[in-house]
DNA sequence: GTCTATATTACGATAGAC
DNA sequence: GTCTATCGTAATATAGAC
Protein backbone atom coordinates (compact mmCIF):
# COMPACT_ATOMS: atom_id res chain seq x y z
CA UNK A 1 0.00 0.00 0.00
CA UNK A 2 1.35 3.46 -1.24
CA UNK A 3 2.34 5.01 2.32
CA UNK A 4 3.55 8.67 2.81
CA UNK A 5 6.98 8.98 3.28
CA UNK A 6 7.89 9.69 6.72
CA UNK A 7 4.74 8.09 7.58
CA UNK A 8 5.59 5.22 10.25
CA UNK A 9 2.29 4.17 11.72
CA UNK A 10 2.74 0.23 12.15
CA UNK A 11 6.06 0.70 12.96
CA UNK A 12 5.46 3.65 15.44
CA UNK A 13 2.86 1.63 16.94
CA UNK A 14 4.77 -1.44 17.96
CA UNK A 15 7.52 0.65 18.99
CA UNK A 16 5.18 1.98 21.76
CA UNK A 17 4.40 -0.94 22.95
CA UNK A 18 7.70 -2.27 23.16
CA UNK A 19 9.48 1.53 24.72
CA UNK A 20 6.20 1.06 27.38
CA UNK A 21 6.70 -2.66 28.37
CA UNK A 22 10.36 -2.07 28.68
CA UNK A 23 9.64 1.15 30.45
CA UNK A 24 6.53 -0.14 32.98
CA UNK A 25 9.03 -3.33 33.75
CA UNK A 26 12.39 -1.20 34.37
CA UNK A 27 10.62 2.00 36.56
CA UNK A 28 6.82 0.53 37.20
CA UNK A 29 3.82 1.46 35.31
CA UNK A 30 3.23 5.28 37.95
CA UNK A 31 6.68 6.08 37.76
CA UNK A 32 6.42 5.96 34.10
CA UNK A 33 5.74 9.15 32.23
CA UNK A 34 3.60 8.95 28.75
CA UNK A 35 6.12 11.78 27.99
CA UNK A 36 9.49 9.32 28.71
CA UNK A 37 8.01 6.80 26.13
CA UNK A 38 7.23 9.13 23.86
CA UNK A 39 11.01 10.10 24.00
CA UNK A 40 11.94 6.27 24.12
CA UNK A 41 9.89 5.88 20.58
CA UNK A 42 10.90 9.13 19.33
CA UNK A 43 8.30 11.14 18.56
CA UNK A 44 5.98 13.88 20.60
CA UNK A 45 3.74 12.50 23.41
CA UNK A 46 0.33 14.04 21.50
CA UNK A 47 1.60 11.46 18.40
CA UNK A 48 0.90 8.30 20.87
CA UNK A 49 -2.36 8.88 20.99
CA UNK A 50 -3.50 8.01 17.66
CA UNK A 51 -2.34 4.33 18.92
CA UNK A 52 -4.13 3.67 22.37
CA UNK A 53 -7.10 6.19 24.71
CA UNK A 54 -5.01 5.93 27.11
CA UNK A 55 -1.94 5.38 29.32
CA UNK A 56 -4.35 2.96 31.46
CA UNK A 57 -5.46 1.07 27.86
CA UNK A 58 -1.69 0.62 27.51
CA UNK A 59 -1.03 -1.37 30.47
CA UNK A 60 -4.05 -3.46 29.83
CA UNK A 61 -3.00 -4.11 26.31
CA UNK A 62 -0.01 -5.45 27.32
CA UNK A 63 -0.66 -7.62 29.99
CA UNK A 64 -3.83 -9.07 28.00
CA UNK A 65 -1.78 -9.76 25.26
CA UNK A 66 0.95 -11.67 27.58
CA UNK A 67 -1.55 -13.51 28.79
CA UNK A 68 -3.32 -14.74 25.52
CA UNK A 69 0.00 -15.61 24.70
CA UNK A 70 0.70 -17.97 27.37
CA UNK A 71 -2.27 -19.11 27.15
CA UNK A 72 -1.87 -20.34 23.26
CA UNK A 73 1.86 -21.33 23.49
CA UNK A 74 0.72 -23.48 26.26
CA UNK A 75 -2.11 -25.35 24.37
CA UNK A 76 0.18 -25.56 21.10
CA UNK A 77 2.19 -27.82 22.95
CA UNK A 78 2.09 -31.37 21.97
CA UNK A 79 0.44 -33.53 24.32
CA UNK A 80 1.74 -36.12 26.10
CA UNK A 81 -1.06 -38.27 26.72
CA UNK A 82 -1.96 -39.46 30.45
CA UNK A 83 1.06 -39.62 32.44
CA UNK A 84 0.81 -36.78 35.08
CA UNK A 85 4.57 -37.47 35.61
CA UNK A 86 5.07 -36.70 31.87
CA UNK A 87 2.68 -33.92 31.87
CA UNK A 88 4.49 -32.44 34.67
CA UNK A 89 7.59 -32.22 33.23
CA UNK A 90 6.07 -30.78 30.20
CA UNK A 91 4.21 -28.00 32.37
CA UNK A 92 7.62 -27.05 33.87
CA UNK A 93 10.22 -27.09 31.02
CA UNK A 94 7.76 -24.54 29.20
CA UNK A 95 6.50 -22.43 31.97
CA UNK A 96 10.74 -21.75 32.75
CA UNK A 97 11.65 -21.63 29.00
CA UNK A 98 8.59 -19.65 28.40
CA UNK A 99 8.89 -17.11 30.86
CA UNK A 100 12.66 -16.58 30.77
CA UNK A 101 12.39 -15.65 27.44
CA UNK A 102 10.16 -12.75 28.19
CA UNK A 103 11.00 -11.41 31.49
CA UNK A 104 10.02 -7.81 30.76
CA UNK A 105 6.41 -8.62 30.03
CA UNK A 106 6.22 -11.40 33.25
CA UNK A 107 7.34 -8.87 35.37
CA UNK A 108 4.82 -6.11 34.41
CA UNK A 109 2.31 -8.90 34.60
CA UNK A 110 3.07 -9.77 38.50
CA UNK A 111 3.88 -6.13 39.62
CA UNK A 112 0.96 -4.37 37.77
CA UNK A 113 -2.15 -5.86 38.42
CA UNK A 114 -2.70 -3.43 41.06
CA UNK A 115 -2.21 -0.91 38.55
CA UNK A 116 -5.07 -2.32 36.54
CA UNK A 117 -8.58 -0.76 37.02
CA UNK A 118 -11.37 -3.26 38.54
CA UNK A 119 -12.50 -4.54 35.04
CA UNK A 120 -9.40 -5.26 33.47
CA UNK A 121 -8.25 -6.89 36.51
CA UNK A 122 -10.61 -9.21 36.67
CA UNK A 123 -10.26 -10.12 33.41
CA UNK A 124 -6.46 -10.96 33.70
CA UNK A 125 -6.63 -12.30 36.81
CA UNK A 126 -9.65 -15.16 35.27
CA UNK A 127 -6.82 -15.43 32.72
CA UNK A 128 -4.32 -16.66 34.99
CA UNK A 129 -6.46 -18.82 36.75
CA UNK A 130 -7.26 -20.68 33.53
CA UNK A 131 -3.49 -21.38 33.17
CA UNK A 132 -2.90 -22.47 36.51
CA UNK A 133 -5.82 -24.84 36.51
CA UNK A 134 -4.20 -26.58 33.68
CA UNK A 135 -1.65 -27.64 35.96
CA UNK A 136 -4.31 -28.01 39.00
CA UNK A 137 -5.68 -30.60 36.16
CA UNK A 138 -2.30 -32.11 36.49
CA UNK A 139 -1.50 -32.37 39.95
CA UNK A 140 -4.99 -33.92 40.67
CA UNK A 141 -4.51 -36.82 37.90
CA UNK A 142 -1.30 -37.57 39.25
CA UNK A 143 -2.35 -38.09 42.90
CA UNK A 144 -5.72 -39.85 41.56
CA UNK A 145 -3.38 -42.04 40.11
CA UNK A 146 -1.02 -42.36 43.27
CA UNK A 147 2.09 -41.27 41.37
CA UNK A 148 2.19 -38.02 43.24
CA UNK A 149 1.70 -37.28 46.80
CA UNK A 150 0.58 -34.45 48.14
CA UNK A 151 -1.75 -33.29 50.43
CA UNK A 152 -3.50 -30.55 48.85
CA UNK A 153 -2.92 -30.11 45.29
CA UNK A 154 -4.98 -26.22 45.50
CA UNK A 155 -1.53 -25.30 47.33
CA UNK A 156 0.35 -27.78 45.21
CA UNK A 157 -0.15 -25.66 42.31
CA UNK A 158 0.72 -22.33 44.01
CA UNK A 159 3.57 -23.33 45.57
CA UNK A 160 5.16 -24.94 42.02
CA UNK A 161 4.36 -21.96 40.27
CA UNK A 162 5.56 -19.30 42.90
CA UNK A 163 8.61 -21.83 42.91
CA UNK A 164 8.89 -21.62 38.93
CA UNK A 165 7.92 -17.39 38.87
CA UNK A 166 10.94 -16.92 41.24
CA UNK A 167 13.86 -17.97 38.48
CA UNK A 168 12.40 -15.02 36.93
CA UNK A 169 14.33 -12.83 39.98
CA UNK A 170 17.40 -14.25 39.69
CA UNK A 171 18.06 -15.95 36.30
CA UNK A 172 20.36 -14.01 34.02
CA UNK A 173 20.99 -15.61 30.81
CA UNK A 174 24.91 -16.24 30.07
CA UNK A 175 26.03 -16.54 33.69
CA UNK A 176 26.87 -20.46 35.75
CA UNK A 177 23.60 -22.02 34.78
CA UNK A 178 22.16 -22.20 31.10
CA UNK A 179 18.12 -22.65 30.80
CA UNK A 180 18.62 -25.95 30.46
CA UNK A 181 20.56 -26.47 33.90
CA UNK A 182 18.17 -24.36 35.73
CA UNK A 183 15.49 -26.64 34.13
CA UNK A 184 17.10 -29.73 35.27
CA UNK A 185 17.46 -28.93 38.43
CA UNK A 186 14.22 -27.31 39.07
CA UNK A 187 12.44 -30.30 38.01
CA UNK A 188 14.18 -32.13 40.60
CA UNK A 189 12.78 -29.92 43.27
CA UNK A 190 8.93 -29.74 41.75
CA UNK A 191 9.15 -33.34 41.19
CA UNK A 192 10.14 -33.74 45.13
CA UNK A 193 7.60 -31.30 46.10
CA UNK A 194 4.86 -33.30 44.72
CA UNK A 195 5.92 -36.43 46.33
CA UNK A 196 7.03 -38.01 43.15
CA UNK A 197 8.72 -41.50 43.41
CA UNK A 198 12.58 -40.94 42.06
CA UNK A 199 11.48 -44.81 40.89
CA UNK A 200 8.87 -43.35 38.95
CA UNK A 201 10.43 -40.91 36.56
CA UNK A 202 11.68 -41.54 33.22
CA UNK A 203 15.40 -41.91 32.33
CA UNK A 204 16.78 -38.52 32.06
CA UNK A 205 17.44 -36.82 28.80
CA UNK B 1 7.09 15.98 79.47
CA UNK B 2 5.08 18.77 79.53
CA UNK B 3 3.07 18.86 76.23
CA UNK B 4 0.62 21.52 74.08
CA UNK B 5 -2.90 20.23 74.15
CA UNK B 6 -3.38 19.53 70.67
CA UNK B 7 -0.02 18.63 69.80
CA UNK B 8 0.89 15.34 68.70
CA UNK B 9 4.14 14.60 67.47
CA UNK B 10 4.82 10.71 68.34
CA UNK B 11 1.63 10.15 67.30
CA UNK B 12 1.28 11.64 64.33
CA UNK B 13 4.88 10.14 63.65
CA UNK B 14 3.83 6.90 64.20
CA UNK B 15 0.30 7.14 62.38
CA UNK B 16 2.35 8.67 59.19
CA UNK B 17 4.49 5.25 59.14
CA UNK B 18 1.28 3.18 59.37
CA UNK B 19 -0.64 4.60 56.94
CA UNK B 20 2.47 4.91 54.13
CA UNK B 21 2.61 1.45 54.72
CA UNK B 22 -0.73 1.01 54.28
CA UNK B 23 -1.11 2.84 51.33
CA UNK B 24 2.04 2.24 49.59
CA UNK B 25 1.01 -1.47 50.04
CA UNK B 26 -2.38 -1.13 48.47
CA UNK B 27 -1.40 1.36 45.12
CA UNK B 28 1.77 0.84 45.08
CA UNK B 29 4.99 3.84 46.48
CA UNK B 30 4.46 5.97 42.85
CA UNK B 31 1.07 5.82 42.81
CA UNK B 32 1.00 7.59 46.34
CA UNK B 33 0.77 11.03 46.50
CA UNK B 34 1.98 12.81 49.96
CA UNK B 35 -1.48 14.55 49.85
CA UNK B 36 -2.94 11.15 50.19
CA UNK B 37 -1.23 10.75 53.17
CA UNK B 38 -1.61 13.20 55.12
CA UNK B 39 -5.57 13.15 54.37
CA UNK B 40 -4.77 9.49 55.97
CA UNK B 41 -3.28 10.75 58.90
CA UNK B 42 -5.72 13.53 59.18
CA UNK B 43 -3.11 16.44 59.02
CA UNK B 44 -2.64 18.62 56.32
CA UNK B 45 1.05 17.51 54.06
CA UNK B 46 2.74 20.34 55.40
CA UNK B 47 2.95 18.77 58.29
CA UNK B 48 4.78 15.53 57.42
CA UNK B 49 7.90 17.17 56.54
CA UNK B 50 8.47 17.73 60.20
CA UNK B 51 8.98 13.76 60.25
CA UNK B 52 10.45 12.94 57.07
CA UNK B 53 12.97 14.76 55.54
CA UNK B 54 11.39 13.33 52.03
CA UNK B 55 9.29 10.95 50.58
CA UNK B 56 12.03 8.43 49.54
CA UNK B 57 13.46 8.83 52.93
CA UNK B 58 10.12 7.63 53.97
CA UNK B 59 10.25 4.61 51.86
CA UNK B 60 13.34 3.52 52.85
CA UNK B 61 12.72 4.01 56.53
CA UNK B 62 9.84 1.89 55.88
CA UNK B 63 12.02 -1.12 53.99
CA UNK B 64 15.03 -0.73 56.34
CA UNK B 65 12.70 -0.88 59.80
CA UNK B 66 11.21 -4.56 57.96
CA UNK B 67 14.35 -5.75 57.33
CA UNK B 68 16.13 -5.24 60.66
CA UNK B 69 13.20 -6.42 62.19
CA UNK B 70 13.20 -9.57 60.07
CA UNK B 71 16.25 -10.43 61.01
CA UNK B 72 16.56 -9.69 64.84
CA UNK B 73 13.44 -12.04 65.10
CA UNK B 74 15.06 -14.63 63.45
CA UNK B 75 18.35 -14.32 66.14
CA UNK B 76 16.08 -14.19 68.54
CA UNK B 77 14.67 -17.40 67.90
CA UNK B 78 15.70 -20.44 69.70
CA UNK B 79 18.65 -22.55 68.23
CA UNK B 80 18.08 -26.05 67.46
CA UNK B 81 21.23 -27.20 67.50
CA UNK B 82 23.27 -28.92 64.75
CA UNK B 83 20.26 -30.85 63.28
CA UNK B 84 19.50 -29.76 60.20
CA UNK B 85 16.19 -31.08 59.98
CA UNK B 86 15.05 -29.37 62.89
CA UNK B 87 16.74 -26.00 61.96
CA UNK B 88 14.79 -26.19 58.61
CA UNK B 89 11.69 -26.95 60.48
CA UNK B 90 12.37 -23.71 62.56
CA UNK B 91 13.56 -21.69 59.62
CA UNK B 92 9.85 -22.15 57.77
CA UNK B 93 7.83 -21.92 60.71
CA UNK B 94 9.44 -19.07 61.34
CA UNK B 95 9.37 -17.41 57.79
CA UNK B 96 6.07 -18.36 57.41
CA UNK B 97 4.57 -17.21 60.68
CA UNK B 98 6.42 -13.92 60.52
CA UNK B 99 5.69 -12.88 56.80
CA UNK B 100 2.11 -13.51 57.04
CA UNK B 101 1.77 -11.25 60.30
CA UNK B 102 3.13 -8.50 58.23
CA UNK B 103 1.66 -8.66 54.67
CA UNK B 104 2.08 -5.01 54.18
CA UNK B 105 5.81 -4.40 54.60
CA UNK B 106 5.94 -7.97 53.00
CA UNK B 107 4.66 -6.40 49.89
CA UNK B 108 6.43 -3.50 50.16
CA UNK B 109 10.20 -4.86 50.65
CA UNK B 110 9.35 -6.94 47.16
CA UNK B 111 7.49 -4.72 45.11
CA UNK B 112 9.51 -1.42 45.84
CA UNK B 113 12.73 -2.44 45.35
CA UNK B 114 13.24 -0.78 41.91
CA UNK B 115 11.62 2.70 43.32
CA UNK B 116 14.91 2.94 46.17
CA UNK B 117 17.63 4.90 45.07
CA UNK B 118 20.83 3.20 44.42
CA UNK B 119 22.42 3.77 47.56
CA UNK B 120 19.23 2.78 49.67
CA UNK B 121 18.96 -0.41 47.26
CA UNK B 122 22.13 -1.52 47.60
CA UNK B 123 21.48 -1.57 51.73
CA UNK B 124 18.09 -3.53 51.57
CA UNK B 125 19.56 -6.21 49.19
CA UNK B 126 22.73 -6.58 51.56
CA UNK B 127 20.11 -7.24 54.59
CA UNK B 128 18.11 -9.66 52.21
CA UNK B 129 21.05 -11.61 51.44
CA UNK B 130 22.43 -11.68 55.04
CA UNK B 131 18.63 -13.12 56.06
CA UNK B 132 18.76 -15.50 52.92
CA UNK B 133 21.78 -17.01 53.86
CA UNK B 134 20.70 -18.09 56.78
CA UNK B 135 18.86 -20.68 55.25
CA UNK B 136 21.80 -21.14 52.67
CA UNK B 137 23.73 -22.63 56.02
CA UNK B 138 21.15 -24.58 56.98
CA UNK B 139 20.89 -26.72 53.53
CA UNK B 140 24.74 -26.74 53.17
CA UNK B 141 25.30 -28.35 56.37
CA UNK B 142 22.63 -30.44 55.58
CA UNK B 143 23.87 -31.76 52.32
CA UNK B 144 27.41 -31.99 53.46
CA UNK B 145 25.71 -34.56 56.66
CA UNK B 146 23.77 -36.77 53.99
CA UNK B 147 20.33 -35.49 55.10
CA UNK B 148 19.40 -33.49 52.18
CA UNK B 149 19.68 -34.33 48.30
CA UNK B 150 19.66 -31.30 46.40
CA UNK B 151 21.80 -30.65 43.66
CA UNK B 152 22.27 -26.58 43.77
CA UNK B 153 21.59 -25.23 47.71
CA UNK B 154 21.99 -21.84 46.33
CA UNK B 155 19.18 -22.43 43.91
CA UNK B 156 17.60 -24.52 46.75
CA UNK B 157 17.27 -21.21 48.73
CA UNK B 158 15.70 -19.34 45.69
CA UNK B 159 13.58 -21.94 45.57
CA UNK B 160 12.22 -22.14 49.18
CA UNK B 161 12.23 -18.59 49.30
CA UNK B 162 10.06 -18.12 46.65
CA UNK B 163 7.85 -20.89 47.50
CA UNK B 164 7.66 -19.38 50.72
CA UNK B 165 6.64 -15.77 49.73
CA UNK B 166 4.19 -17.07 47.14
CA UNK B 167 2.09 -18.35 50.29
CA UNK B 168 1.41 -14.22 51.05
CA UNK B 169 -0.26 -13.87 47.31
CA UNK B 170 -3.13 -15.83 48.66
CA UNK B 171 -3.28 -16.47 52.14
CA UNK B 172 -6.15 -14.56 53.93
CA UNK B 173 -6.88 -15.58 57.52
CA UNK B 174 -9.49 -16.78 58.54
CA UNK B 175 -10.34 -18.80 55.53
CA UNK B 176 -10.49 -22.70 54.58
CA UNK B 177 -6.92 -22.95 56.12
CA UNK B 178 -4.92 -21.77 59.30
CA UNK B 179 -1.34 -20.46 60.00
CA UNK B 180 -0.79 -24.03 61.25
CA UNK B 181 -2.53 -25.65 58.33
CA UNK B 182 -0.47 -23.80 55.65
CA UNK B 183 2.68 -24.41 57.76
CA UNK B 184 2.42 -28.20 57.93
CA UNK B 185 2.06 -28.63 54.21
CA UNK B 186 4.67 -26.57 52.82
CA UNK B 187 6.72 -28.10 55.75
CA UNK B 188 5.99 -31.21 53.69
CA UNK B 189 7.04 -29.80 50.13
CA UNK B 190 10.18 -27.95 51.82
CA UNK B 191 11.30 -31.15 53.04
CA UNK B 192 10.61 -33.02 49.90
CA UNK B 193 12.36 -30.19 47.19
CA UNK B 194 15.59 -30.97 49.76
CA UNK B 195 15.22 -34.32 49.24
CA UNK B 196 14.70 -35.27 53.24
CA UNK B 197 13.90 -38.62 53.46
CA UNK B 198 10.60 -38.78 55.42
CA UNK B 199 12.24 -41.43 57.87
CA UNK B 200 14.66 -38.69 58.74
CA UNK B 201 12.00 -36.00 59.71
CA UNK B 202 11.06 -36.35 63.61
CA UNK B 203 7.34 -37.19 64.82
CA UNK B 204 5.11 -34.63 64.00
CA UNK B 205 3.57 -32.20 66.21
C1' DG C 1 1.20 10.78 10.95
C1' DT C 2 3.33 13.99 13.65
C1' DC C 3 4.12 18.50 15.57
C1' DT C 4 3.46 22.56 18.63
C1' DA C 5 0.83 24.52 21.96
C1' DT C 6 -2.12 24.33 25.61
C1' DA C 7 -5.90 23.15 29.10
C1' DT C 8 -6.27 21.27 33.42
C1' DT C 9 -4.83 19.08 37.22
C1' DA C 10 -1.65 17.33 40.41
C1' DC C 11 2.85 16.63 42.31
C1' DG C 12 6.83 17.29 46.11
C1' DA C 13 8.44 20.48 49.00
C1' DT C 14 8.91 24.99 51.58
C1' DA C 15 7.79 29.57 54.13
C1' DG C 16 5.70 31.89 57.48
C1' DA C 17 1.49 32.68 60.39
C1' DC C 18 -0.58 30.97 64.51
C1' DG D 1 2.83 21.00 65.93
C1' DT D 2 -0.05 22.21 62.40
C1' DC D 3 -2.12 25.32 59.14
C1' DT D 4 -2.62 28.06 54.85
C1' DA D 5 -0.64 29.50 50.85
C1' DT D 6 2.42 29.01 47.34
C1' DC D 7 6.59 27.97 44.29
C1' DG D 8 8.17 25.45 40.54
C1' DT D 9 7.57 21.54 38.00
C1' DA D 10 5.42 17.80 35.62
C1' DA D 11 1.50 14.90 34.75
C1' DT D 12 -2.39 13.18 31.18
C1' DA D 13 -4.79 14.34 27.48
C1' DT D 14 -6.58 17.25 23.58
C1' DA D 15 -6.88 20.80 19.54
C1' DG D 16 -5.50 22.39 15.51
C1' DA D 17 -1.60 23.46 12.21
C1' DC D 18 1.14 21.20 8.72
Amino acid sequence: MARKIGSNGEKTAAELRAAAQRLFARHGYAAVSMRQIASEVGVQVGALYLYIADKQALLFELMDAHMTALSDALEAEPSLGDDPSARLERFVRFHLRWHLERTDAVFISYMELRNLEPQNFAKIEARRREYEDILGGILRDGVAQGVFHLADTRLGVFGIIALLNGVNTWFRAGRRLSLEGVTAIYLDMVRAAVGQKPAAQPSPD
